[in-house]
RNA sequence: GGCCCCGUAGCCAAGUGGUAAGGCAGCGGUUUGCAAAACCGUUAUCCCCCGGUUCGAAUCCGGGCGGGGCCUCCA
C-alpha cells in the first residue's frame, strides 16, 4: 500500500498527492512562547518530525516551517507579572522551546518565523482583504468578514449560521459575531514594545493572519501539509484558511493532519487538563530533572498512533514524580536501550555512533519482512504505534539470534558466521530508529551521585573481588562442600547489598557489569 | 444545543470485511553457582450492548450505553 494520509478536511485517508523525489511544503502552527514548554507541547513537534523523517526516507524533499507567536495577549499579562518585557520574555522562553526540540531529536525544522518579523507581510495582506471586500476597519481595530467567505466552517464542519447562537454576540465593532480581529487597535497603557503602527492606527495583530502570511511568504500559497493539534482546529485554523484562500484564492493547503492532545486525570479522577492551579502540569525540564531522556519521551508520544489522544492516566504530582504511564514506557523502552548495549559488548561497536546505515543495501530475506511491514505501518497514515510493535519482534529475533549463537561468548564458543546476520538486524534497527528519531543520542546511564571516577573505581574493586570469591567457589568441585557455601554466600551478599542501593549486578559470560535501577 | 472522535486482555496499544500485532504486569520453563538480562511457552473462543447486511464483521449499517475533543485565542 502506498502512503496514505488522513485529512481533518475531508475526514478520510487520500492518497498521498506528491510522488517522491518531489518537494514537500509543511506548515505546523508553533508554541506561544509566554512560559516553559510542558510535555503536552511536544507532541505535535514529535508527530510531524516523524512524519518528515519518514517523508525523507521516502523521497520526498521536505520543507518545513514553524512558526513562533512573540506577541499575544499572554505574552502581555505574563511579561506585566513578571515584572519583564514581552521581547525578553519571548526570547527566553523561546530559548527553553528550542532547547526541549533538541532533547527530542526534533531536527527537522527549516525554519522558525516569529511573528514581529513579518508585520509588513500582514498589513499587506489586510490591505489585500479589505481591498477585496473581505475584511473592514473598524475604530483602529480589523476584521475579517465570515459572511464574504462563501465556505467558511469547511474546515470543522460548522455552519457559520450556528456560531450565532452558541453565546456569541455582535460586539459594537464587528458586523457578523464569527468576525475575527486580524488587528487590535493599541489599548492606553499597553507597551510600545507591542505596538506597531499601521494604516488603520497603532496595534498589533490578531493571532491568525501571522500563520497565513509567514506560510504564504516561505513555502508559497498552497503548502503540502498544514499541521498542529486537534485543539488548533478552530477557531485558529478555520480562520487561517478563510483569510489565506480569500487572499489568494488558492487552496491553502492539501491536507491537514491534527495531532490528538496529553490528556491525564487527577486522583479524584476529575480534572482532565494540565494546569497551573491543580500543581499537575509537568513542563519537559522537570522531566528531564526526573531521569526521562528526551527520547524515552520521544518514544512515549509515538508509542500511540498520532490522531489518538495519548493517555497519561491519573496523576497525583504530591506523591508521584512522573505519570505511571511514563514509568511503563521506560521499562518498554529499556528493552531497545538494553539491546543497544548488548550490541556493543558483542561487535565493539557503539550502536549510536559507528553505525551508518545506507539505505540502498540489500536485506536478506528473514530481515526484509521486518522492514515491509514497517513500512505498510508506516504508509498507513503514519502508524507509529504499529511500527514500534514491528521494532519490538525485531529485537527479539536479534537477541534469539545472540542467545542460540552465543555471541556473547569467547571466541570458541561463538558461531561468527550468524554475526552477519545479527548485524544487518541491527542495522535494520538503527534505520526504523532513524525514522522515528530514536537512538540518535547515546543515554547518559543513571548516576549514583557523588565523584563519578571514585563510584566507578570503587566498582570495580567490588567486583573484582566478588568475582575472586566467585571463582575460588567456583574451583571447589564438592557441591556440598561449605567453604563453597560461604564464598557463595559472600557474593550474594555484595549483590544483595549494592541492589539496596539501587546497583543491579549482572554476570554476563565476558565479565559483571552494573547499572544504577 | 451543534460538529467531530473513540470504546480491543489486569493495564497500554496495533488491527476498518477473511477468522485477534506488540509492550507492561502475571504464571510455567531454558539459561545462570544463585540472580539479573535474554530466550521459549502461556494469558481475549473473542473485540461496550442490541439488532441488521454478508458465505464471512472487532471491522459495514441502524439503535442504545459509556468516554473524549472543539464551538473566539489552550499545543
Amino acid at each position: 500500500m502506498a502512503l496514505q494520509v488522513y485529512s481533518t478536511l475531508t475526514r478520510k485517508k487520500e492518497p498521498f498527492h506528491k510522488k517522491p523525489g518531489d518537494a514537500v511544503t509543511m506548515y505546523v502552527c508553533g508554541p506561544t512562547v509566554y512560559k516553559p514548554s510542558h510535555i503536552g507541547h511536544m507532541v505535535g513537534p514529535v508527530i510531524f518530525d516523524t512524519v518528515k523523517r519518514y517523508l525523507t526516507y521516502l523521497g520526498y524533499k521536505v520543507t518545513w516551517v514553524v512558526n513562533i507567536t512573540d506577541v499575544d495577549d499572554k505574552l502581555i499579562v505574563r511579561a506585566g507579572e513578571l515584572k519583564t518585557t514581552v521581547p525578553e520574555l519571548a526570547t527566553k522562553m523561546t530559548d527553553d522551546y528550542f532547547d526541549c526540540l533538541k532533547k527530542l531529536n526534533v531536527t527537522g525544522i527549516d525554519q522558525f518565523p516569529k511573528a514581529t518579523e513579518h508585520i509588513d507581510g500582514m498589513i499587506a495582506m489586510m490591505a489585500k482583504l479589505i481591498e477585496k471586500g473581505c475584511a473592514y476597519p473598524a475604530d483602529g481595530d480589523v476584521y475579517f468578514d465570515v459572511s464574504k467567505d462563501q465556505d467558511y466552517g469547511k474546515l470543522c464542519g460548522f455552519d457559520p449560521e450556528q456560531l450565532e447562537g452558541a453565546g456569541r454576540e455582535v460586539s459594537g465593532k464587528k458586523k457578523n459575531p464569527g468576525d475575527f480581529a486580524l488587528w487590535k487597535g493599541a489599548k492606553p497603557g499597553e507597551p510600545k514594545e507591542v505596538t506597531w503602527e499601521s494604516p488603520w492606527g497603532p496595534g498589533r495583530p490578531g493571532w491568525h493572519i501571522e500563520c497565513s502570511v509567514m506560510s504564504q511568504k516561505l513555502l508559497g500559497d498552497t503548502l503540502d501539509i498544514h499541521g498542529g493539534g486537534l485543539d488548533l482546529r478552530f477557531p485558529h485554523h478555520e480562520n487561517e484558511l478563510a483569510q489565506s484562500e480569500s487572499a489568494s484564492d488558492k487552496t491553502f493547503a492539501k491536507v491537514w493532519m491534527h495531532n490528538g492532545l496529553l490528556k491525564l486525570r487527577t486522583p479524584d479522577g476529575k480534572e482532565d487538563k494540565m494546569s497551573g492551579s491543580l500543581g499537575n502540569v509537568l513542563n519537559v525540564a522537570d522531566a528531564f530533572d526526573r531521569g526521562v531522556s528526551g527520547e524515552l519521551l520521544r518514544f512515549f508520544l509515538i508509542s500511540t498512533h498520532y490522531r489518538s489522544p495519548i493517555d497519561l492516566g491519573t496523576w497525583d504530582p504530591k506523591t508521584e514524580p512522573l505519570p505511571s504511564a511514563i514509568e511503563n514506557a521506560r521499562k518498554a523502552f529499556d528493552t531497545f536501550i538494553r539491546f543497544t548495549e548488548r550490541f556493543q559488548r558483542i561487535t565493539g561497536q557503539s550502536f549510536y555512533d559507528s553505525l551508518k546505515v545506507d539505505p540502498r543495501r540489500t536485506l536478506s530475506v528473514d530481515m526484509s519482512g521486518y522492514l515491509s511491514r514497517f513500512g505498510e505501518h508506516m504508509n498507513d497514515d503514519f502508524n507509529t504505534g504499529g511500527a514500534v510493535g514491528v521494532m519490538f519482534e525485531l529485537v527479539t529475533t536479534l537477541n534469539r539470534t545472540a542467545d542460540l549463537n552465543r555471541l556473547e561468548d569467547s571466541a570458541p564458543k561463538r558461531d561468527d558466521r550468524s554475526l552477519a546476520t545479527f548485524g544487518e538486524g541491527a542495522m535494520l534497527l538503527k534505520e526504523m530508529g532513524q525514522i522515528l528519531g530514536l537512538f540518535q543520542q547515546k543515554p547518559e546511564a543513571a548516576k549514583l551521585g557523588g565523584d563519578d571516577n571514585l563510584v566507578a573505581g570503587l566498582m570495580s574493586l567490588l567486583i573484582d573481588l566478588r568475582n575472586n570469591l566467585r571463582t575460588t567457589a567456583k574451583g571447589i568441585a564438592d557441591k556440598a562442600d561449605p567453604t563453597k557455601k560461604a564464598l557463595f554466600d559472600q557474593t550474594d551478599l555484595i549483590r544483595k547489598r549494592l541492589a539496596e542501593l539501587n546497583v543491579t549486578l549482572e554476570d554476563r559470560p565476558a565479565g559483571t557489569t552494573w547499572r544504577v535501577g
